[in-house]
DNA sequence: CATATAAGTAAGTATTTACTTACTTGTACC
DNA sequence: GGTACAAGTAAGTAAATACTTACTTATATG
């Protein structure tokens, strides 16, 4: 009995080996990843691969570039910012988005650390059209908080990196270790407590007079620039 | 002319092969470091390494535990915060030191990644050795900073979790992209900055009335205890 | 100074690796 | 329904890999 094979077409076989792959450069790493287990999960063989990608080498940056161009841009993360509510709301979502986006999908970050690790060249582009972005974004917010008087007067590359750091080393940290060695903890509670942490701690100190700091309303942009 | 070889005692040529090794694998990981290379670049044959260490995965193991023990332990966080000072100072030196420790030799932290995303099995034991102390240890802190009412009523281990998001988070984005993708800050700048925001974040508001927070003599416990 | 012992090596082996070559087979189109 | 072309494969290859075996040489000690 001949069981008649099935073809993809050259794009769709394309797109088949670069899921796969993605999956397994995620979590192996690059040097960790074989050819020959890409080609078995794919149900080809190895030579076929070749034929789509010249080399392991450049798999691995086809997956790369796959990867950043699906990801949410930062600008998402600007809608958030923009989208008004009080700055604790705001940072709240921002945190949630972050946390819900990592749990969902691990391949992302696992693929960026790894390629920070193993691979200077490569990461340093992922690292300009992806985090940057992210840090870029919120040091707008901080600039504009500090213009309108609600935040103090404080570096706001630092002050943005202090927040993202603690949102995404948390995820980080519940990445790696999660479930096993590590407290689990409520997404969202988390979000709060370290929004609020953050939030308390870039405020100008006569915003925190009253009990419930800041639930002035946001957006009306001062004219003038903090340097 | 026959030049004489000096030998090692078995002692010593093993740590050397160690440390060899451990810059290797801090470097490239597990998957990416050949025990052809580490014999090479400890000057001897593959042969005599497979002589003290069982196979290349004993030796990372032999890695990892050397590196952990070698590792300046938690307790030298709690002295600069059972040192005293305003919280602020404590907090800024907790920063620093943590920065400086990292910026001095990044193998630690190279390993200790790479473990989490190449080998579950090893990774837990060097997290549950190396980075929970540090989260006991601040948990610590601040819940005898909400016991004395300094701070507001928080999860500690979430608000410890937190303060070293930032700091770590930084120190990971300096080494990894540092110097050439990503703006460098200078080291008590950062650890003031970051130490500033969360100290800010935690305090219990009636701390934040005066222009300069906490100022206030710590160390005087209550006895009394917070959930 | 002889020799036991431990440090060290030369030259392997079997397997795995990324990648190739020469061939086969499904399918769209006239 | 034949054929051109693209999808796909079987069976390699050379180099690299972790690890071994059988041997050599330095050195402390009686």
């Amino acid at each position: 009995m001949s069981t008649s094979q099935i073809r993809y077409s050259s794009a769709d076989r394309r797109e088949q080996i670069l899921e796969v792959a993605t999956g397994l450069f995620a979590q192996q790493g690059f040097q960790g990843t074989t050819t020959k287990v890409i080609a078995e999960k794919s149900g080809v063989t190895e030579a076929l691969i070749f034929r789509h990608f010249a080399s392991k080498e450049e798999l691995y940056w086809a997956v790369i570039e796959r990867k950043i161009n699906s990801a949410a841009p930062a600008e998402r993360l600007l809608e958030n910012l923009e989208a008004g509510g009080d700055d604790l709301d705001v940072l709240s979502r921002v945190a949630v988005e972050v946390l819900e986006r990592r749990a969902k999908d691990q391949t992302l970050s696992r693929l960026l650390l790894y390629s920070a690790l193993e691979k200077h060249e490569l990461s340093e582009r992922f690292f300009r059209n992806y985090i940057a972005n992210y840090f870029e974004v919120l040091a707008r917010f901080v600039r504009q908080g500090i213009a309108e008087g609600r935040f103090r007067d404080i570096d706001p590359l630092l002050a943005a990196r202090g927040f993202l750091g603690m949102v995404i080393y948390h995820s980080w940290i519940q990445e790696l270790y999660g479930g096993k060695v590590v407290q689990d903890f409520d997404l969202h509670t988390v979000s709060r407590t370290l929004a609020r942490i953050w939030l308390q701690g870039v405020q100008a100190e006569n915003k925190m007079l009253n009990g419930k700091p800041n639930l002035l309303p946001r957006g009306k942009r001062l004219k003038y620039q903090v340097k």
